[in-house]
DNA sequence: ATGAACAACTTGTTATAACAGGTTGTTCAT
DNA sequence: ATGAACAACCTGTTATAACAAGTTGTTCAT
């Protein structure tokens, strides 16, 4: 062990988790005990339970006194009440998305949904709306709020059937940390009524969220309207 | 320390966790430091550090080196898309149970909302109906569905007022590892409308959960019924 | 006054040790 | 053959120890 100037316990979090995502160990495979992996690795117990207890604190796998590290089944995909985005929750189905308005730069929304750092006001807003259709249906309705931080070209990027969240990882490697959301059943009335093409007084859920990143004092925000008539929203957590 | 039958590292997470929900340690309070609490609890530094470790885990702090550990805001509004159950999510507000229909052993429905494993058919099924007002004003229809395995003095417990997940935890050392959720809007209607004392066709929230714990093949459900007119859902993630 | 250096804290990482307690397969007496 | 007892694993809990590394306030030289 040791090469790295990581900490031993996340290197070898890092090749375990790599070894379960790859497939070496599969579902329901009993890792080595905690002693052959101090052997194999050169480490001590606690240094290898820190490893294995991090991988079941990240769902990877789980520990039975008297038996062993078990691996756990892979999540099937992950909704949008956890993290993900609305394009990769709806994976395999017919979506797809039509751009209302198009990324542009303008201030805030006095007062915002959520509180803003100073920051946040002084740098603008670029703002975006959207509607995800499942085959003509129209389901959501997003409206996202991105501060204007430091993201060369985004205004000029297509979010045509692409996804927000893998952009931002893939083209300016920020990923999601966490977040907070806030949640309420409203009537279709105005606007979402509209373009949800819903009859007056239909509940519609309204989902508006802070999604944290990697990235210092960076957060955006969205607002999400949804026809959940024939569609339930999932999350795992 | 060492007085109950519980691990030393859990009573220290109880003692401290109670100290911050009741307000002991504030919002940016910083902790005793490790070795202080050493001290205090007459316990070693790796004790210390589990029950601190997990109260980051469950989001009570966070931990900063070279300055301590520091309790975290509470979130504000309904934290139940996340993982605490109302009770606890609605810490602070005045906040009264009512028992609809008490703790008893009946059959399954089927179909569940859920897939139920043999075991969980074959054990039976503690169901219970609850309603919790805000004030005077009945905000959550809860109806639980814990499968019947090895709780024992279960149905004789009284949840007035007190958090199912509390209990769980504390009585039988159960505790939340994951779930899944299904959420939608719907019309209030039949009894939903009547315990929540709202018009025909208000929206409501419609939450459905599947929760996992520590306990081998152990998870229980709910089905939650929310008036969010005055008042937000919120989640952390 | 200013700033560099340092002391005195803090948490983070890692090693060594011992025993408790759950699980599983084997052995042995019946 | 059957079942009880046991050995040999496993993870869980706790203690002791030492050093690394981040933060903060103080001291001291300029």
């Amino acid at each position: 062990m040791a090469k790295s100037n990581l900490p031993q316990y996340k290197q070898l979090y890092e090749i375990l988790r790599k070894h379960i995502v790859d497939g070496v160990f599969q579902e329901d495979d009993v890792l080595p005990s905690e002693n052959e992996l101090c052997i194999t690795h050169k480490l001590t117990r606690p240094t290898v339970r820190h490893a294995l207890d991090d991988l079941v604190k990240d769902g990877f796998i789980r520990k039975r006194k008297g038996k062993g590290s078990i691996v756990n089944k892979k999540p099937k995909g992950i909704g949008i009440l956890s993290i993900a985005g609305t394009t990769s929750a709806l994976e395999g189905l017919d979506l797809t998305t039509r751009i209302l308005v198009k990324p542009i730069i303008r201030p805030w929304e006095e007062p915002f949904i959520f509180p803003l750092s100073e920051l946040e006001k002084e740098s603008g807003l670029i703002y975006m709306e959207r509607l995800r259709l499942v085959g003509e249906e129209p389901l959501f309705y997003d409206i996202s709020y991105i501060p204007n931080l430091n993201l060369p070209r985004f205004t000029s990027r297509s979010f045509e059937n692409k996804s927000l969240f893998d952009t931002l990882r893939k083209s300016y490697n920020i990923h999601i940390t966490g977040g907070e959301q806030k949640l309420k059943a409203i009537k279709a009335e105005g606007k979402v009524r509209e373009y949800l093409c819903v009859e007056p007084n239909t509940p519609i859920l309204h989902l508006e969220r802070r999604i944290d990143t990697n990235k210092y004092l960076f957060s955006f925000y969205s607002s999400i309207y949804c026809n959940t008539q024939n569609l339930d929203l999932y999350g795992i957590f």
